[in-house]
DNA sequence: GTCAAAATCCAAAGCGCTTTGAATGCTGGA
DNA sequence: TCCAGCATTCAAAGCGCTTTGGATTTTGAC
């Protein structure tokens, strides 16, 4: 059942039809009644090919996942588009993945503007140096990115937590309880969440007066046996931490396996604060949360990050909008005082 | 620049340019190449949306992602779609989801439909008693279902694992090493490959003359906090089990952490084996692996879905194609003999 | 050199919708 | 009664591509 179909049923133009469908003022009450009654009644629906031909509009939004061989599609990433994913569809809109092998990814956001297959761009998992924010301000689509990273910030759309703060913040906690020796595990340094994160870290040890030390700042993939891993080679240093940083959840968890295998329970003998995204599959659950954390539900980012990037395909003229969210720490079993005797001065 | 303005600029007809850019025969190779210089010169791609209208295909493929308020898109799913993207793309279809509110998914599949947005459309996680199999065979849609369900599994097209087999085979596993205390920490079994691994576990404990215990059979989320629950629970039984069965790494590394807690380490004092969809976030590393464990790279499985659901819709009459995939059984860290004086008769 | 067949190209019709510009019917004030 | 003005409706022109059915040119066997 095509529109014209319709029309011919109800002896009415595809015009007409078409308006009351769509809701036009030009149409009489009674039409479009009438209309909308035999379209329910035939199921029939616009098609959508068509309809976006005919109006240039494409009501979908496009996502690039790059993916390497060994890599994942980030979980973090994965509830972030979850979120994303009800606001568009809410408003109509369709959500089209282009998940492509990492070198191909340029060639993925170019396609989409040349192909004209989506109004608009969500870029997630900005670098600290990253070419795309530069690419498609060329390509003249609308596009948000989730995070932030160049000089100019004002110059595009995002939305960003203040990971900066939010580190000094967990550090300065770990500090207070008497914590000198506090081991980082980062996420990859070259993303820009992790390199601000690794700034407020930094920025808390120096008000603190404590030294920088290398062997307690590791960097990689947030998984957990990554995390057990460089908790465990920490801990056969000369002089261990005390206390765990951890960007991931997931890493938390592989820090927590490597205390117990040393018989150290977290709260106890040492302390762990983690950023927590609030990942629906990895809840920090409990009476009392299992992780003190630093948090901020990447969903809730998600859905954001799509009103704000919906707002702006419909209004472009409003010229480019920013969020910068504050995180919520909260307290939970992970953290106590330091251990007596382990602190050094 | 469209097919017209390159059409003048050549001196060409819309139609040769077409066919030389598609590589039809009815034009001269001279032609041909004039014409693809020029579309490279120029930056020029066909509009997707006017193919689409002009072919009446979409060169996409779609999922339903239906989400419940406070429920994960499911990492076990993402890396399935992550699998199935990279074949989409390389094939030159899109991926597009639909992600909706639980209520709405019935609808979402009957849009898809109507709309025509998609050539063929991916279903994961069917239930034991799942709607979605007989609604898309009435909308004639293309599809092919991750999982299985329903009586008559010859009438479509299907991708599975043996789940029975696994959980047999692992039952089985831990029986021969003298455990007869063996629990059951399931997904929820309304989900068909749950019900299918419940089924090979009971089978493998009637036969090794073990009797059911429903205070040993758990079925949940497969998330961190639920297997952590489940085995602090099932361990303040009067008679608590020495193995633990788990349908997931996730819940996997939750046992893990309960058992910790009462100092119990894995592979000496219990035994558990997990199944592992090969996540890449959560990897079963290790020189030896940590967990014994039935694995299937759920990715692979992603990628040979798209490439069995190309195929279905490209030759639809060739009938449906299923395949049934057996798992690995892999030896870990994580079993060992039943411990002396726990084992009942 | 002829002529059928093959190679090459083109005009025009569609795909199913939206939207412009115009036509029609109806209202009520003069 | 007449006509301006409004409310409704419609025909037709796109949107940018593919594809059918023909037209034209080239080729090759005789």
């Amino acid at each position: 059942m095509n529109l014209r179909e319709l029309a011919n049923l109800l002896d009415l133009s595809t015009t007409t039809v078409s308006r009351a469908l769509n809701g036009y003022p030009e149409v009489s009450a009674a039409t479009r009644e009438r209309v909308a009654e035999a379209a329910r009644l035939h199921g029939y629906a616009p098609n959508q090919v068509a309809r976006r031909l005919a109006t240039g509009r494409t009501l979908a939004i496009g996502h690039v996942i790059p993916i390497a061989e060994h890599q994942m599609i980030n979980p973090v990433f994965a509830d972030f588009l979850a979120g994303a994913g009800e606001t568009y569809s809410a408003a109509g809109y369709d959500t089209v993945l282009s998940i492509v092998p990492a070198e191909q990814e340029a060639e993925a956001y170019r396609e989409m503007a040349r192909q004209r297959k989506v109004d608009g761009i969500l870029v997630s998992g900005p670098k600290v140096v990253d070419f795309r924010i530069e690419l498609l301000a060329e390509l003249g689509l609308p596009f948000l990115v989730h995070g932030r990273t160049g000089p100019d910030e004002a110059g595009y759309s995002w939305i960003d937590i203040n990971n900066r703060r939010a580190f000094r913040r967990a550090t300065e906690l770990l500090a207070h309880l008497g914590h000198r020796r506090i081991a980082l595990l980062n996420g990859q340094e070259q993303l820009s969440f992790a390199a601000r994160r690794r700034l407020g870290y930094e920025e808390a040890l120096i008000e603190a007066g404590i030294a920088f030390d290398a062997d307690l700042a590791h960097q990689s993939e947030m998984t957990e046996p990554l995390g057990y891993g460089a908790a465990t080679r920490m801990m056969q240093l000369a002089d261990p931490p005390t206390a765990f940083l951890t960007s991931s959840i997931i890493t938390a968890h592989g820090v927590l396996r490597a205390m117990r295998e040393l018989g150290r329970q977290a709260g106890r003998d040492f302390s762990i604060t983690t950023h927590d995204d609030d990942l629906s599959f990895l809840p920090n659950a409990g009476e009392v949360p299992l992780f003190t954390a630093t948090r901020s539900s990447v969903r809730a980012a998600g859905r954001q990050a799509a009103r704000m990037l919906i707002d702006l395909i419909s209004t472009p003229e409003s010229g480019p909008r920013q969020e910068l969210w504050e995180v919520e720490l909260t307290l939970g079993l992970s953290t106590g005082p330091a251990p007596r005797g382990q602190t050094h001065a």
